[in-house]
DNA sequence: TTATCTGCAAACATTTTGCAGCGAG
DNA sequence: CTCGCTGCAAAATGTTTGCAGATAA
């Protein structure tokens, strides 16, 4: 089994805690920007460096899921599972659902395997419209 | 069946015609820089800016994959297969393998419906090391 | 001839870094 | 009191755009 990283030094300051708040109420992907800004609007003053540092120690300790949106920039957001699983996003309200694929991992280890190559990854995302926005 | 969108005006210009030429020889996926680069190094000289757009109209007719590298990097390679299909890369020498997947766009499709989720998308490519590179 | 294409320079957008000061422990 | 955290300003990157001049057709 693999163990959570032992996060190295936290200190329990005014700013992580709006980022991690912000992060927990969040359902949907923002970009570092996005919750910059989400910040500002509620009257909580982080600065922009500091949004960006955090979120990278937060994926670096697995605590927010990364990925990349369109335009090639990080979007994030909270964690529900510390597993590997992939996201449904939804395209219009960016809502997102944790999904586990056991097939989807085997469907990448044989094509893998079947062209001789070894030591694999994958990324993979699905996007849609949620029924909400259908 | 879908046709191949009819590229609007172009002219059989020599940049155009070098840029076509880099792609047709790699097998491996590039960036916009790193292609500037190889066509500097052998003496064909064209700019960066050119470069970009080509590869971007390249990719609007499908006639380049484009895929986003770990820092969020646009890569290109000429496509194989006009078809909708993914990329098993090697992420050592950058070799890449076009991979059919009915399996895997059933698995996206089931998993979306499953949640409510309609009109569906995804995204998804396989890393690993070649059986050259291992 | 003329509408595209080219390429330089400048603009852009996102993310990172240098560094002086703040503040949690 | 210390050392990590913060945040401004500036740098770094990758990509796009404005525009004047070159050039296919």
């Amino acid at each position: 089994m693999m163990q959570e990283p032992a996060l190295s030094p936290v200190r329990a300051t005014r700013q992580r805690a709006a980022i991690e708040n912000a992060l927990e109420r969040s359902r949907v992907f923002m970009s570092a920007q996005e919750l910059h800004q989400e910040l500002k609007g509620s009257g909580r003053r982080v600065g922009l460096t500091t949004v960006y540092r955090t979120l990278q120690s937060l994926a670096d300790a697995s605590r927010v899921d990364v990925l990349r949106n369109e335009n090639g920039e990080l979007m994030y957001r909270r964690c529900e599972s510390r597993r590997h699983h992939h996201h449904l996003v939804c395209t219009s309200c960016g809502k997102s659902v944790e999904i586990a694929s056991d097939q989807l991992e085997t469907w990448a280890d044989q094509t893998a395997r079947r062209h001789g190559f070894t030591a694999v990854k994958h990324v993979a995302e699905v996007y849609g419209l949620c029924s909400a926005c259908s």
